[in-house]
RNA sequence: GGGCGUGUAACUCAACGGCUAGAGUGCCUCCCUUACAAGGAGGAAGUUGGGGGUUCGAAUCCCUCCACGCCCACCA
C-alpha cells in the first residue's frame, strides 16, 4: 500500500508538476488536432509592472476556464503574451536612467533610450511570465507574444495602413491632455482628478471707446488670460446685453478682444455671470472657438509648460510663475478685483503626478463616427468640422447613418448579441461609452511604442506654377499613387491654410490659378503677389523598405508612436497571426471568452470589438467575463502607497499555489468588488497582524509583535508594516501583506491530501468494477448521488461563469459530505470491494472537479491514486489519464442521482446530530450510557441498513431502533422530539437551566405553529402557493405538534409535576 | 448632475418569491478516537440599513429615506 506524507507540502508539488506538465506539453494547442475550439487570449500584463492580487484573480479565472475546456476534450489554446505599456515603461525607465546617471532621454537620443527599454523589458517579462508559471498558468508558452514584437507589429502596421487609407485616421488639431513633465498628451483615462488648494481670482477687463465703464469676471487661471480671444456672456443675461458685440481691452497683451453671446458656456448664476474665453487651453472653451470662430485661438504654451511668445512679455516664464506675474500686473493696472481660496479639481497625470495642461497640438486621430469613407481617396485629413453634428447624433440610439463607423460597429456586436457581458449589466458601460463616438487620439510623443508609419513633407509654392510643377510635372504624386491601387503606400495631400483634403489636383491647380489670374486681371502696378500656397502632404507606408527606397528625403517620419491601446486593440487577431491567414487564425478566431477587470471595458475591450470587426469581419470573442475588483479590508484600493497589498507570490509562499487560487476564485462572485482583509506578517515569527488603517500610507512607523500570547505564538518583536518605504531598515524590518482567507484553500487542500491517504491505506485487495447503484447500500448510493449532483452543479457554475460557487459546492461536497459523512461510515467497511469503489470513485470524481481549481493538488492525488488504483471508473471500468490536466470532466453520471436516499440520509444526519448535541451538552465525561432510540418505521428500516452510524454517535451509546421499544421509565430522562431519543440524565444536568432552555424552544416552536396553523387555514395559499409547499407546510405541522408535545412533557418531567 | 453597485452573525460572504436565513473565520465547551489538531463533535451569535407597498408568502419585487463604493460628465 501506499504511505503518502502525513501533510500536502504545496511546494513539493508545483516544482514537481511544472516540470511534468511541461515535459508532456499539455497546455500546447495544435491546430491540426481534433476538438471543437476553446480560446482565451490573456490580457497581457504590462512588462514593468509586478503581478498583484488583481492579476492573479484574473489570471486564475482563465487558468479555471481553460483547464476545465481542456478536460472536457476542447482544443484549447490560451495565448500568453505581454504589453509594452509605452508610456508607463517609458517613465519608469527614463526615471531609472535619470537617478542612476543623471541623463535624460534627450540626453541618451532615441536609439538608446529604445535599446535601454527593450533590455528592461527583457529582464521583466521573463519574471512576469515566471511569475504566472508559479501560479500554475497554463498558457501555451511557445506562444508567447509581446505587443511590440514581429507579429504584432505587422499587424498594428496593416491596421494603421488600412485605416488611414479609407479615411478613418486623420490629422487634426486638437485639445489634448498635455502632460508638461512627460512632454506628451496622455489620453482622458490616463490622469485622475484631485481637489487641489487653488484659488478664484476676480479681474476686469477695459471696454474699449467707453471709459471708466469695465467687465468682471473670474477665473481659476489667470495666466491664462494671455491667451483670451473674447469675454462671454449669456445672451439672456440683461446685466450685460448691451455690450454684447462691444471689445475689451486686454491689457497685459494690449489685444481688443470682443464680448461675445454663448448661452452653453456662460452660466448667469455663476460668478459675474461673465466668463473669459481662452479656446487654447480649456476644452469649454474650445467648444465655445468652435461655435464662435470668429474669436479666433491663440495656443500660449510651450510644450515645456512655458509662456510662448504669443504671451509678450511673459514669454519664457514658467506657469505658476506667468500667474503670479499676470496677477500682479492686473493689480497695478487697478484691475484685479481679489482673490477667494478654492477648492478646485484638478487635472493630474498619472504617470508624472503633474498637472494636466489642455494644449492645443497636432495629434493622429482614429474617427469613430459614422461617415461613408471612400478607400482610397476621400481621407478626412483635417479637423472634423461635424463635431457639433457628433454631438447631436451622439448616443448608442441615435439615428444611424448609412455606414456604420468603427463606434457602431462595435455597438451593434453587443446589441444583438454576438459578444456577450457576463455579469449584464457591464454592457452598459461599454454601450454608453461607445454611444458617445468620441475621435480617438492614437498618437503619443513617446519613443517606446509602434513609431506612426507616416512621413510627411510640407512644400510651399510661391507662385501657382509651382504648386502645378511640384504636383504633376515632376510626377511626385504619380509616384506616390495616389488614388491608385498601390497596396504599400498612400498619399494624401492637404491644403495647409484651411486642412482641406486636396483629392482632385486638376481643380485644385486651377484654383490656385485663378486667384493669381484674378490678381493681373486689376492689372495694377501694386498687385501684391499671390499668397505663397502651402500643401501637407502624408504618405503611409506599409513597408519600411519601400519607404526608403520610394519616399524622398524632404520627407521626415512622425516622430510619435502610437497609444499602447491601438496594438492591445488588435491583440486577438494579432497574436494569431493576422493578417496572414495562419491556421491558428482560422481555428481560434474568433475567440471564445475574455477574462478581464471592468476599468477597461471601454479602453480595451470596446477597442477589441472594433478593430476585430474592421480588419476580420468578426468579433473578436463571444463572452466577455468582468470580474470583481479587489479591495482591503476597508473597501479600498490596495496600492503600493497605502502598503494594503498584498503580493500573490507571499501568499504561494506562505499557502501554497492552490490555496492562493481557491481563494482568489472564492473571491469571484458577480459583485462589483470583493474584499480582502490584509494582514501585516511579522517578519521574526510569521505571525498574521491585522492591518489597521492607521497602518497604511506609512503613518505607523512600528509595530510590536502582540506579546500577550502564550509563548512561542508570538515574539514580541518590533517591525515595520507594510508600506510604501524605500530603504531598508536593519532595525526593523518591513512585513509582508498576507490575508489569513487563504487558510481556507490551504486548510482544504490538506484535507483531501489526508482522506486520499486514508482511501489508499484501505485499499487492500483493489481491484474495480463498474457500478450498479441498484446493488448499492443506502450511503454507497447516496453519496455518488451526491457526487452527481455536486458535478453538474459545478459544470453549470462554470457555464455561467459564477466562479465562487465552484469552490463552494467542492468544498462542501468533499468536507461535509464525502469526509465527514462517507469516509466515516465506510469505517465499518475496510474490504468490503463495494465499499473501495465508491471511496476511490468518488475520490476521483472530486479530483477531477477540484482540477481547474487547484491543480497541483489534484495532479498530486491524481499519481498518487494512479500508483494504486490505475484501472477505475463509476461506470465503466477503465485505466485513467496519465494526467489530472487530461482527465475527462465528470458530466454523466445522471444515473446516480437518487433523491429519496439523499431524503433518507438526511434524516438519519439529522437524528445523529440530535444525539451528538445531548452527549455535548450533557455528559462531560466519557460514562458510557444506554441511549434508546425510537424512529419511525422508515428511519429504522434506514438505520438497521446503517448500522456502522452507531460508532458516529461517539462509541458509546447503544442503539435501538424499531417499532416498539417503549419509553423507559427513569427519572432524569429528556426526550429530544427531533429524533425522539431517551437519554437517562439522572444527576447529569442542572434542571433550572435545561428548564429555561426548553422554554425557550417551547415559545419559538409555538410561534412557527401558530404562523403555519394560520398560513394553511388561509385559502388563498392552499389555493395559490405550489402544492408541495402547502404538503410541506402539512407536515411540519405535524411534526411541530409532536415537538411541542415532547417539549411539554420534557418540561413537566424536569420541573417535577 | 447621470449611470452602476453595495448594505444579511463580530469579520468575509451565500441564499436570486416558498421548509425554522446558511457557510468559512473568530468566539465558547469537549476531544490529540491509528486519514487529517491545517483535525473531530457540539454551542452561542441575525428586527437581513430604516420606513412604506405588492403578495397567501419578501433578505429577495416596487417606492422612499439613510449610509457607503465605483464609473462618467461638470465645476470660469
Amino acid at each position: 500500500m501506499l504511505e503518502l506524507p502525513k501533510a500536502y507540502d504545496a511546494k513539493i508539488a508545483q516544482s514537481k508538476w511544472l516540470k511534468f506538465w511541461n515535459e508532456k506539453g499539455y497546455f500546447h494547442a495544435d491546430p491540426a488536432k481534433p476538438g471543437e475550439p476553446y480560446a482565451i487570449v490573456i490580457p497581457p500584463p504590462n512588462v514593468t509592472g509586478a503581478l498583484h492580487m488583481g492579476h492573479a484573480l484574473n489570471n486564475t479565472l482563465q487558468d479555471v476556464l481553460i483547464r476545465w475546456r481542456r478536460m472536457q476534450g476542447y482544443n484549447a489554446l490560451w495565448m500568453p503574451g505581454t504589453d509594452h505599456a509605452g508610456i508607463a515603461t517609458q517613465a519608469v525607465v527614463e526615471r531609472l536612467i535619470f537617478n542612476t546617471e543623471k541623463k535624460t532621454r534627450r540626453d541618451l537620443g532615441r536609439d538608446a533610450l529604445v535599446e535601454k527599454i527593450w533590455q528592461w523589458k527583457d529582464k521583466y517579462e521573463k519574471r512576469i511570465l515566471g511569475q504566472l508559471q508559479e501560479m500554475g498558468a497554463s498558457c501555451d508558452w511557445q506562444r508567447t507574444r509581446f505587443t511590440l514584437d514581429d507579429t504584432c507589429a505587422k499587424a498594428v502596421r496593416e491596421t494603421f495602413f488600412r485605416m488611414f487609407r479609407d479615411g478613418y485616421i486623420y490629422r487634426g488639431k486638437r485639445l489634448v491632455n498635455w502632460d508638461a513633465q512627460l512632454q506628451t498628451s496622455v489620453a482622458d483615462d490616463e490622469t485622475y482628478t484631485e481637489d487641489t488648494k487653488g484659488g478664484f481670482w476676480t479681474f476686469k477687463y477695459p471696454v474699449v471707446g467707453q471709459p471708466e465703464t469695465f467687465i468682471r469676471f473670474s477665473t481659476t487661471r489667470p495666466e491664462t488670460m494671455l491667451g483670451d480671444t473674447a469675454l462671454c456672456v449669456h445672451p439672456s443675461d440683461e446685466r450685460y446685453k448691451h455690450l454684447i458685440g462691444q471689445k475689451v481691452l486686454q491689457p497685459l497683451v494690449n489685444r481688443e478682444i470682443p464680448i461675445i453671446a454663448d448661452g452653453l458656456l456662460a452660466d448667469p448664476e455663476l460668478g459675474t455671470g461673465c466668463v473669459k474665453v481662452t479656446p487654447a487651453h480649456d476644452p469649454n472653451d474650445y467648444a465655445c472657438w468652435q461655435r464662435n470662430p470668429q474669436i479666433g485661438i491663440l495656443n500660449i504654451l510651450n510644450p515645456d509648460g512655458t509662456i510662448n511668445v504669443n504671451g509678450g512679455p511673459y514669454a519664457g516664464l514658467a506657469r505658476d510663475k506667468a500667474r503670479e506675474a499676470v496677477v500682479k500686473a492686473m493689480d497695478e493696472l487697478g484691475l484685479f478685483e481679489g482673490k477667494e481660496d478654492r477648492v478646485i479639481p484638478l487635472k493630474y497625470s498619472d504617470r508624472s503626478k503633474t498637472p494636466i495642461e489642455p494644449y492645443l497640438s497636432d495629434q493622429w486621430f482614429v474617427k469613430m463616427s459614422d461617415f461613408e469613407p471612400t478607400p482610397h481617396r476621400a481621407g478626412d485629413v483635417s479637423p472634423p468640422s461635424d463635431a457639433d453634428a457628433n454631438r447631436v447624433t451622439r448616443g448608442a440610439d441615435a439615428p444611424r447613418s448609412e455606414k456604420p463607423g468603427l463606434a457602431q460597429m462595435a455597438i451593434d456586436a453587443v446589441k444583438d448579441g454576438r459578444v456577450q457581458f457576463f455579469p449584464k449589466r457591464y454592457e452598459n458601460s461599454y454601450l454608453d461609452w461607445l454611444g458617445e463616438k468620441r475621435d480617438w487620439c492614437v498618437s503619443r510623443q513617446l519613443w517606446w511604442g509602434h513609431r506612426i508609419p507616416v512621413w510627411h513633407a510640407r512644400i510651399t509654392c510661391t507662385t501657382p506654377h509651382q504648386v502645378v510643377a511640384s504636383f504633376f510635372q515632376d510626377g511626385l504624386i504619380e509616384d506616390l499613387s495616389l488614388g491608385s491601387d498601390n497596396d504599400v503606400a498612400v498619399c494624401k495631400v492637404v491644403r495647409s491654410s484651411d486642412g482641406e483634403l486636396i483629392t482632385d489636383f486638376v481643380a485644385e491647380a486651377k484654383r490656385v490659378d485663378d486667384i493669381v489670374r484674378k490678381n493681373e486681371d486689376q492689372d495694377t502696378a501694386d498687385v501684391p503677389l499671390p499668397e505663397p500656397v502651402s500643401y501637407d502632404i502624408y504618405i503611409c507606408s506599409l513597408s519600411d523598405e519601400w519607404a526608403k527606397s520610394h519616399i524622398p528625403p524632404v520627407f521626415t517620419q512622425d516622430e510619435d508612436v502610437l497609444d499602447t491601446w491601438f496594438s492591445s486593440a488588435l491583440w486577438p487577431h494579432s497574436t494569431l497571426g493576422w493578417p496572414e491567414e495562419t491556421p491558428e487564425l482560422k481555428r481560434y478566431y474568433p475567440t471564445s471568452t475574455l477574462v478581464t477587470s471592468r476599468d477597461i471595458i471601454t479602453l480595451w475591450v470596446a477597442r477589441m470589438v472594433m478593430t476585430g470587426l474592421y480588419n476580420t469581419g468578426e468579433v473578436p470573442f463571444k463572452h466577455v467575463v468582468i470580474h470583481p475588483k479587489i479591495m482591503d479590508g476597508f473597501g479600498e484600493g490596495m496600492s503600493k502607497s497605502k502598503g494594503n497589498g498584498v503580493d500573490p507570490l507571499d501568499i504561494i509562499e506562505l499557502y501554497g499555489a492552490d490555496a492562493m487560487r481557491f481563494g482568489v476564485v472564492s473571491l469571484a462572485t458577480e459583485t462589483q468588488d470583493s474584499r480582502l482583509p490584509v494582514s501585516n506578517v511579522c517578519p521574526h515569527c510569521g505571525t498574521l497582524i491585522p492591518q489597521k488603517k492607521e497602518h497604511q500610507s506609512g503613518r505607523t512607523r512600528q509595530i510590536v509583535c502582540p506579546g500577550d500570547k502564550p509563548a512561542g505564538v508570538t515574539c514580541g518583536k518590533p517591525f515595520r508594516p507594510s508600506g510604501p518605504w524605500l530603504d531598508e531598515d536593519p532595525e526593523l524590518p518591513t512585513a509582508k501583506g498576507a490575508s489569513d482567507r487563504f487558510e481556507m484553500g490551504r486548510n482544504f487542500a490538506n484535507k483531501l491530501w489526508n482522506a486520499t491517504r486514508f482511501i489508499l491505506m484501505n485499499l487492500e485487495g483493489y481491484t474495480n468494477a463498474p457500478l450498479d447503484p441498484k446493488a448499492l447500500p443506502t450511503e454507497d448510493r447516496w453519496i455518488l448521488s451526491r457526487l452527481a449532483t455536486t458535478a453538474k452543479a459545478v459544470t453549470d457554475a462554470l457555464n455561467a461563469y459564477r466562479f465562487s460557487e465552484v469552490t463552494r459546492l467542492v468544498y462542501d461536497f468533499a468536507w461535509n459530505e464525502f469526509c465527514d459523512w462517507y469516509i466515516e461510515m465506510s469505517k465499518g467497511r475496510r474490504t468490503d470491494p463495494a465499499c473501495q469503489r465508491v471511496l476511490v470513485g468518488v475520490l476521483d470524481g472530486i479530483v477531477r472537479l477540484i482540477g481547474p481549481v487547484m491543480p497541483f493538488l489534484a495532479e498530486s492525488l491524481w499519481q498518487a491514486l494512479n500508483e494504486v488504483a490505475p484501472t477505475r471508473g463509476l461506470l465503466e471500468s477503465k485505466p485513467a489519464e496519465e494526467s489530472a490536466c487530461i482527465a475527462a470532466w465528470p458530466n454523466d453520471l445522471g444515473v446516480f442521482i437518487d433523491d429519496t436516499t439523499e431524503g433518507s440520509i438526511a434524516r438519519m444526519q439529522d437524528l445523529v446530530r440530535g444525539v451528538r448535541e445531548i452527549r455535548n451538552r450533557y455528559i462531560l465525561d466519557k460514562t458510557p450510557l444506554d441511549l434508546s432510540v425510537k424512529c419511525n418505521d422508515v428511519v429504522a428500516m434506514e438505520l438497521n441498513a446503517l448500522a456502522p452510524f452507531v460508532k458516529l454517535l461517539g462509541g458509546i451509546a447503544t442503539f435501538a431502533c424499531g417499532p416498539a421499544v417503549k419509553k423507559p421509565k427513569q427519572s432524569g430522562s429528556i426526550v429530544r422530539p427531533d429524533f425522539e431519543a431517551y437519554v437517562p440524565l439522572a444527576g447529569l444536568i442542572d434542571n433550572a437551566t435545561e428548564s429555561k432552555k426548553i422554554e425557550k424552544e417551547i415559545t419559538q416552536k409555538q410561534k412557527l405553529l401558530d404562523v403555519t396553523v394560520a398560513k394553511l387555514g388561509n385559502e388563498n395559499f392552499v389555493k395559490g402557493a405550489p402544492p408541495e409547499v402547502v404538503e410541506q407546510q402539512r407536515n411540519s405541522l405535524v411534526e411541530l405538534e409532536t415537538q411541542l408535545k415532547t417539549l411539554r412533557a420534557n418540561l413537566a418531567e424536569l420541573q417535577g409535576t
